[in-house]
RNA sequence: GCCGGAGUGGCGAAAUUGGUAUACGCACUAGACUCAAAAUCUAGCGGGCUUUACGCUCAUGUCGGUUCGAGUCCGACCUCCGGCACCA
């Protein structure tokens, strides 16, 4: 140990050490609880920014805490490497994707191991490798096989002018992010996966999770699949026009709220419905006009929050509500959408905010038939209500189905419905499967080959992988890269062997994320994606951590995955991680000088704000303006501070600490790099104290030869050994809640501690080298989960060999509650609940004797004096409360 | 627009889950040490008021409610953030 505390020299010799001993590399042990640690795996942008520090620290804390409990810890790391950055950068610099996200991997991985990471990266994987996406092909066959994966025609974002499919994010906007072209959608034959088929139990197997998971999460993926119950119903179509057809036709709606069909008061269709389509001819031209413009409007991409407003126009022809008999016109309807339900609604304005906004626009009847269920006799109705009532409640106006609640009337007029042949009760829900094609190069080729006489045909599983060519023209127009390598898409069927091509299609980079760590359980299987049984052993996850961005889609979609492997027997639970850890997003404030045309560090900016805090505008210290904005780190070119800058001047340990110690994990964090001296500070402040202790003590080697039992103990040692173990238990509590920040805190409590028992080391007695002695051990040993290698080197200093924490068997410090507990404490005394006095009381002190001494204090009996006491509330160890009249 | 979340000092935040609001840290101020600076150490640090006190009072986005007691629970609103199916 140095006298002076030199981040970067430490954090080379303990990477170094851990390397050679292979201290982070994870082997299956029965007699060991195991522990999967496992952080959503980055895309290889080429830098890492401080999101994802803030990850991996995250990661790597608990799994050092867990290491230090005994848990046997798997802590992977790999590569999310196939996607559209690597192929951008193809076409704007003509490097080789490949190339491009080997080198970008290569230097990420230099970031990740400078910050001391504790993977095992012996285990390391990456998405673009054909050993890894072999099996991305090997599931989608199997998949195939099961019927889970299936083609059908499905729109996409189509450049007239390139030629070319845009992601959403290219089209955004409307217009293509190369040319500026306006974007239109075209159908195109794609591979789905049914995900749809599982809804159910996605959503039923929450059960076994929702201890763990977030609760946000769970609502935003019980929304997102958004199962309703309902019925349809069948509305009998009645058109002059027609003439002798009028029976044969009906219309098919879904409705949650059957209880509501004596308000209808028409029936909306949406444009694109078979109903409009085949009747076309029949409706006068300023109908057929009104569906085109809409079929047109619906084919423009929009961006969220666009809400068209409410349109459609009267068909002329009616419908029969089934259960009154009454006659009610079709209309087409804009916001009716072809793709959920079966494309039609009962219109019901009273009772559903968007059919009130549409009757009212175009001045349709408006009936009540629900009212509030707490209404005793209904008031004066008033003649336009003024908005639409949609809770369930009494009904009215229903004929023989009054004063029946929604809740009763629903089952029995489906039931009513059924009887009657126009009806049936159905589940519907707003998941939809998952579209896995997509036109370009840098993702698994999806291994399909078409033959004229075969058709689709999947590549036998012994052709696998499909690999990707070498290199392909990359130009940014026309179609996928690969469908212009002819040596890829020109084969032979596997079934006749005559002449087929390659589906050109490659897959969704979910399909990546979906699986990969259940292949770090086993990385070089060259047979099948995993060995069941490792695979058995060291799933489920027991701790994710990732963003809360992928609350829905990627955590869904690894839900559904896991269910599928199951069902072909290759792991034996449900789901895929019993914790789950949303960290928020790191975001930097940015600022744009549009003079300069560059970003401006934050130093030089001036900014205007208003009383609440708002920024109004900001100004370079030269006075010229620069546009303010907060911005998602990763998500644009600009990722504020570079943590490779901060582990060069600050050292790895007080970046990680200090990321940790800013925010609490599920916070948003707005990085700023002032706060960090304070982490150096304090990882400094650790160093002087034990050095000195070392150097100057010369019992500290045998200091712990010694039991505390026979010592004396001095008022100063035998607090700061009464903060050691309430330090202790604070921060097993924390860690065991997900709290990551507070340790930090409490740590620095210690050490102030330490420095406040004010003994000279020279002086000490004995009491007090083991009260300093046990406060360094337990602290250093509590700090390795933040600054792993300070903590190696000041272990070193206290036990004298540099055998390594894990080596040496060290564990997780245990609070001895004896001494942690405190005599006194202080009792806060109210009156009428405000705070008017504290008094000291010993701890174990019952409600009668705080009452008394709460009673005695001076100040209290001057706020009680001649008034009467109602009531006493005593809160043991906290506060006693006078209410007083 | 729909779904989900957040809002506490100048700043990041804490608050034993309904019980002493502002722990810990940053920034700042004053002092010690120093020729000086840095580092370090000591003290102060939400607003207002006055009789400067172990004083009063206001304060956890805004307004209202429940309670002996609300940052925490309930209702409404405002602002910001995440996701919305081809960004990963």
């Amino acid at each position: 140990m140095d006298e002076k505390y030199f981040a970067q020299k430490i954090e080379r010799k303990w990477q170094r050490l851990w390397r050679e001993r292979g201290t982070f590399e994870a082997v299956p042990d029965e007699t060991r609880p195991k522990f999967y640690c496992l952080e959503m795996l980055p895309y290889p942008s080429g830098k890492l920014h401080m999101g994802h520090v803030r990850n991996y620290s995250i990661g790597d804390a608990l799994s050092w805490y867990k290491r230090l409990q005994g848990f046997n810890v798997l802590h992977p790391i790999g590569w999310d490497s196939f996607g559209q950055p690597a192929e951008q950068a193809a076409i704007k610099q003509g490097v080789n994707p490949r190339d491009w996200t080997e080198e970008n991997i290569e230097q990420m991985r230099g970031q990740l191991q400078s910050l001391g990471i504790s993977y095992d990266w012996s285990r390391e994987i990456a998405a673009h490798r054909p050993d890894f996406y072999k099996f991305d092909q090997w599931f989608f066959l199997k998949m195939l096989e099961m019927g889970l994966a299936y083609r059908k025609n499905s729109e996409v974002n189509w450049c007239p002018h390139c030629e070319t499919t845009l992601s959403n994010e290219q089209a955004s906007g409307g217009i293509c992010w190369r040319c500026g072209t306006q974007v239109e959608k075209q159908m195109r034959a794609q591979w789905f996966v049914r995900i749809t088929k599982y809804a159910d139990e996605l959503l039923e197997d929450m059960e076994q999770i929702e201890d763990g998971w977030p609760e946000r999460v769970l609502t935003m993926q019980r929304n997102w699949i958004g199962r309703s119950k309902g019925a349809f119903v069948e509305f009998k179509v009645k058109n002059s026009k027609l003439g002798d057809k009028d029976a044969e036709q009906r219309l098919k709606v879904f409705t949650t709220r059957i209880d509501t069909i004596y308000g209808v008061n028409s029936i909306v269709v949406a444009a694109e419905h078979p109903f409009i389509q085949e009747n076309l001819d029949e409706f006068s031209g300023e109908v057929q006009d009104k569906v085109d413009e809409i079929i047109a409007e619906h084919a423009k991409p929009k961006d969220y929050g666009e809400e068209a407003e409410k349109d459609g126009i009267d068909t002329g022809m009616k419908a029969i509500n089934p259960f009154s008999g009454e006659e009610i016109p079709i209309w087409v309807g804009n916001y009716v959408m072809m793709g959920y339900g079966t494309g039609a609604v009962m219109s019901v304005p009273a009772h559903d905010e968007r059919d009130f906004e549409f009757a009212q626009k175009f001045g349709l009847p408006i009936r009540t038939v629900i009212k509030p269920a707490g209404e005793t006799e209904a008031e004066e109705e008033p003649e336009v209500a003024a908005a639409a009532f949609s809770e369930k409640g009494i009904l009215i106006n229903s004929d023989s189905w009054n004063g029946k609640h929604s809740k009763e009337a629903i089952g029995a007029m489906t039931a009513y419905a059924e009887t009657n042949g126009f009806g049936k009760g159905a589940v519907t829900y707003r998941l939809r499967d998952w579209g896995i094609s997509r036109q370009r190069f840098w993702g698994a080729p999806i291994p399909i080959i078409y033959c004229e006489s075969c058709g689709a045909v999947p590549v036998p599983f012994d052709q696998l992988p499909v690999e990707l060519p070498e290199s392909a023209p990359f130009t940014g127009i026309g179609e996928s890269p690969l469908a212009k390598v002819d040596e890829f898409v020109n084969t032979t069927c596997p079934k006749c062997d005559g002449p087929g091509k390659r589906e050109t299609d490659t897959m969704d980079t979910f399909v990546d994320s979906t699986w990969y760590y259940f292949r770090y359980t086993d990385p070089k299987n060259t047979e099948q994606p995993f060995d069941q049984k490792t695979a058995n052993y060291w799933l489920p996850v027991d701790q994710y951590i990732g963003g809360i961005d992928h609350a829905v889609m990627h955590l869904l979609y690894t839900r559904f995955w896991t269910k599928m492997m199951r069902d072909i027997d290759l792991v034996e639970f449900d789901e895929p991680a019993s914790n789950l850890l949303t960290q928020g997003m790191v975001v930097a404030e940015s600022f744009y000088s549009k003079e300069k045309e560059s970003y401006v560090v934050p130093d030089d900016v001036v900014i205007e704000r208003d009383e609440t805090g708002k920024v109004l505008g900001a100004k370079l210290k030269d006075g010229s303006d620069v546009r303010v904005a907060v911005e998602k780190m990763g998500k644009s070119k600009l990722n504020g501070v570079d943590p490779n800058d901060m582990i060069s001047i600050y050292g790895a340990d007080a970046v990680r600490t200090f990321s940790m110690f800013a925010a609490p994990v599920e916070n948003e964090l707005v990085w700023q790099e002032t706060g960090i001296d304070g982490a150096v500070r304090f990882l400094q402040r650790v160093w002087r104290f034990i050095y000195k202790w070392k150097t100057e003590n010369e019992n500290w080697a045998n200091g712990d030869s010694r039991d505390s039992v026979d010592l004396e103990f001095s008022g100063g040692a035998k607090k700061l050994r009464q903060k050691t173990h309430q330090t202790i238990r604070r921060i097993t509590d924390n860690f065991e809640s997900g709290q990551f920040n507070t340790p930090v805190a409490a740590l620095m409590e210690l050490s102030n501690a330490m420095y406040d028992l004010n003994v000279e080391p020279k002086q000490a007695n004995a009491g007090d080298l083991f009260a300093v002695r046990e406060a360094c051990r337990s602290l250093t040993l509590m700090l390795t989960p933040y600054a792993p290698h300070v903590s190696e080197e000041l272990w070193e200093a206290i036990t004298g060999s540099d055998a390594g924490i894990l080596e040496s068997a060290a564990e997780f410090p245990i609070a001895d509650e004896d001494v942690a507990k405190e005599d006194e404490v202080e009792i806060a005394v109210q009156v009428n609940g405000k705070l008017r006095a504290r008094v000291i009381a010993p701890a174990d002190s019952d409600k009668e004797k705080l009452q008394e001494l709460a009673m005695e204090d001076g100040k209290i009996q001057e706020y009680t004096n001649g008034k009467e006491i109602v009531k006493v509330i005593v809160v043991p160890g906290r506060l006693v409360n006078l209410v007083v009249k």
